[in-house]
DNA sequence: ACCTTTTCACCTAGGTGTGAATCT
DNA sequence: AGATTCACACCTAGGTGAAAAGGT
């Protein structure tokens, strides 16, 4: 294998002589190292019950231990009436696939690679969920958050990464990843693994293709949040519009740190051996230097025979089978974020509404304050952080490039932040985008209709960015046919009884109303 | 380029000797060959005004015809109350793109290769549709369907497909590709090439991958679906649940028929010489054969240096921009089709309600008969036909398989059999499954919710199909990030102005009602 | 005979890290 | 000097028709 120049010069040495910070004794134990070693106090929050909610007001945490009906395996009895339960909330839990790879990434220090056109992360987040409603309807979101507002270097002598100052995060539309299952019900998120690797991560602040736009070294965090979509559920009772909720989660080893290249090349060699895509670089007997047994001798490598295997495969798709859930349980919102100024949400919404100069429908939708509503064009046209320009949006050709369902509406900081009717950005919003500078895992619930996803705390530091840019809500489709639909099915008919079937009829359709790809 | 020995041993006399059967003047006229010499009356109706719905009930036409304010450009300004708009319609017209292309192949005898695994349709159906209402939702599918109940083989030494007897249409549930960007606005559906590349026959009955599935040595004619979605358009008004519209679209050229191998070597080359995927049997100098010439001399190719610019270069990607607009307009529903025993229609929803053995709350969204909502998970069960197995349900992952949002649930059809409540199949649905067997191009409305895409005449013989199975609607996520969002966003803040930004919380979220992946 | 299935070489399309070049 | 960009070789993933094999 041919590591960097760079990191050959510099790291070599440190490669070698740097003291393992955790040693497996058997891959059982293995299987949550950092839980057992580091950051004792925080990682147990994670480790413990990732339910969501149970810092959530009364209201809404009651509502959702007293939901009884809609455990999962029982999905066939959502049916009238039920918007009633729209409100009702389980405890989700959350559980992080291929965790042991991540571990092994986290324990070296992960890095992501950003670049201009776009990466996708490796490992990638794929999770799993339980205890949602069989047959609610549910948004998966994945985000990434910054750590601290720090920014990174690598020092190669000492292979470790260290401060290199306060960060001036930019003013960047934070910008979400929408699972393109979404929305979907609680049966089928529960039955399947769910995967964001198609996510990519970009450093480009001016990235029109909907990818996470990330500052390099820098420190993040992915979150997953798993968000009810309850009007689906029972459609005829749509004018009730329920309020409805997000449970957050993420994983201490999923952290990472963006480069624009590999600085360690522990995980620029881990990253060759486990990302197919990588496959050529690995060691194939004939180009092995010097370096190559570096990783076999590392200690987070148990010594067996079957190393791949527990931690899924050559690739990451295991979905950890030799995982306890314990491993990998998410806790809903665990994490320590700093908010870097202008930090705040953007949502945005399938390509139904773009080019739409003001999708006032959306606006009703997300119930925008007045001064949005009476003005909807300029709204839209004054915040050239939110606006795509109209030409852009022409040149979105679905058929071309794979384009997809993606727009956007102003939601939670917007609506905050203008939410006094006022239409100034000053003197408003506070309630909504001002928390507690706290670490605890309180969420707080906003009974006034039309936030959403609002993040973490912000202050008014936060809200001075102008424009008050939202979170960037991404609806990516590349899912597949799955394996459903149509049993076995060999019927015929004897042809003499032929019928007339000539096209040229034209049916109306009553469509009932339902829930758009709203994030 | 090799063909194969088959058609080599057949056709090479008949390719050469065989007359044209049109000969182009200049690239100018040969923009709507088939229009000036083929079948002059059925391509007449294809020509014209391709605007839909009017021979919709007076009712519709008129709403079509009294809405103005949604001209295409102005989407700005669909707000408050204006679901009383939602039934308002206007004439959609629909132009196939790459139209040349298909005329190439139409004028040859256009085969499609069909395989158990499914295979893609070259060339692709690509659309370009106008006269939506750029404020409203819509989603647009396609489907193929048989046009006529023959069978058919191909005469090698006469180069002619001749019938081979009647067909035994099977009792296969017909299935809808919905566009992944389904459901999208108007605006956004008229701004770009609406492509359904990804779409993949099969003749395998059994497939659970949610391809269109078709019977070898058949013909069929791909038509293109425009269905409204109005609530989204004001989804404070949900409760009105507005009837909606269908609006069907069809282009002579794009039949074809089916195979599992290429009959025609005539095909076979021009696929050869089109198709990028099939770049590897075109002649690079070293390997031409005998044959390679032909396509070259024969008529329907101009003698330009620029055919291939003509023709949408070396893909079909090309809108072709030298197609005027008449030339490939798309008529609604001239087609004549035979109905087979069993081509009733299914619906497939996304992904959603899959697992659920009855996912009433959309037997609820499609009005189901009574009979359906008093025993819904007895109505799935009881219908092997259309209910996926459990099993195969499980192994749906998305992140493996790259799964698909799909879903079924029952429509049309199903509606349209059970529709008099007495569960009986025999007794109703004619009023919608019973058309006029005609050619024109007459739409019928029907006013009865619940009813979507009834298609073409259903005589008595289809609905004694058990399980009148009905439409399969696919939804297919094979979409891309497309050019939009995030203009420049360079403001950045002194770090100084440090917040607190803790991951930890979690924010309720007003969710409102919109459309869901209902088609 | 005729049709279908399977395997294959050869493509497209795009995800990797490399290493030189470039930027700041 | 550190960080970023770019062209590149080398992969994965999957869409082609050819040709042989299999099925009826």
């Amino acid at each position: 294998m041919a590591l960097s120049s760079r990191a050959r010069a510099f790291s070599v040495e440190a490669l070698v002589g740097r003291p393992s910070k955790r040693k497996f004794q058997d891959p059982i134990q293995e299987e949550q190292p950092e839980l057992q070693e580091k950051k004792g106090g925080e990682e147990e929050e994670e480790r413990r019950s990732c339910a969501a909610g149970k810092s959530e007001p009364l209201e809404k945490q009651l509502k959702t231990e007293s939901s009884t009906t809609a455990s999962p395996g029982c999905g066939s009895d959502s049916g009238d009436g039920n918007s009633s339960e729209s409100l009702e909330e389980k405890d989700i839990q959350m559980e992080l696939q291929g965790s042991e790879l991540w571990k092994r990434f986290h324990d070296i220090g992960t890095e992501m690679i950003i670049t201009k056109a776009g990466r996708r992360m490796f490992p990638s987040v794929r999770v799993k969920v339980k205890g949602l409603d069989p047959g609610k309807q549910y948004y998966v979101a994945i985000d990434v958050v910054p750590v601290d507002s720090k920014r990174y270097r690598y020092v190669y002598h000492s292979s470790q990464w260290m401060v290199a100052g306060n960060t001036d995060h930019l003013c960047i539309i934070p910008r979400f990843y929408v699972h393109p299952d979404s929305p979907c019900s609680g049966e089928t998120w529960m039955r399947q693994i769910i995967s964001f690797d198609h996510m990519k991560l970009t450093n480009n602040e001016m990235d029109d293709k909907g990818h996470i736009i990330l500052q390099s070294m820098h420190k993040y965090k992915p979150r997953v949040h798993v968000i009810e979509q309850d009007s689906s559920v029972d459609l005829s009772q749509l004018q009730s519009l329920p309020t409805e909720g997000v449970k957050t989660f993420s994983f201490k080893e999923t952290e990472f740190t963006t480069v624009t290249a590999y600085q360690n090349q522990q995980i620029t060699k881990l990253k060759i051996e486990r990302n197919p895509f990588a496959k050529g670089f690995r060691d194939t007997g004939r180009n092995r230097g010097v370096l190559d047994g570096l990783l076999e001798t590392y200690p987070w490598r148990p010594s067996f025979t079957l190393d791949f295997k527990t931690f899924g495969a050559d690739t990451q798709s295991g979905s950890s089978g030799s995982s306890p859930v314990t491993s990998s349980g998410g806790a809903p919102s665990p994490l320590n974020l700093l908010s870097p100024p202008c930090f705040s949400p953007m949502f945005h919404l399938p390509t139904s509404s773009l080019g739409m100069p003001c999708p006032e429908a959306y606006l009703h939708n997300v119930n925008l304050p007045l001064c949005c509503k009476i003005c909807p064009t300029n709204f839209w046209q004054q915040q050239p952080l939110v606006l795509p320009a109209p030409e852009r949006l022409a040149s979105s050709n679905s058929s071309q490039s794979l384009a997809p369902l993606m727009m956007e509406v102003p939601m939670l900081s917007s609506l905050g932040v203008t939410n006094s009717k006022s239409g100034s950005s000053e003197d408003s919003g506070d309630q909504y985008l001002q928390a507690p500078d706290s670490t605890s895992q309180m969420l707080y619930g906003l009974q006034a209709p039309g936030n959403i996803l609002l993040p973490n705390s912000i202050t008014q530091e936060a809200l001075s960015c102008s424009f008050h840019p939202s979170y960037g809500f991404y609806r990516y489709n590349f899912t597949m046919p799955s394996r459903l639909i149509n049993g076995p099915n060999h019927l015929k008919v004897n042809d003499d009884s032929q019928v007339s079937f000539r096209e040229g009829k034209c049916n109306h359709v009553h469509w009932y109303p339902a829930i758009n790809h709203y994030l």
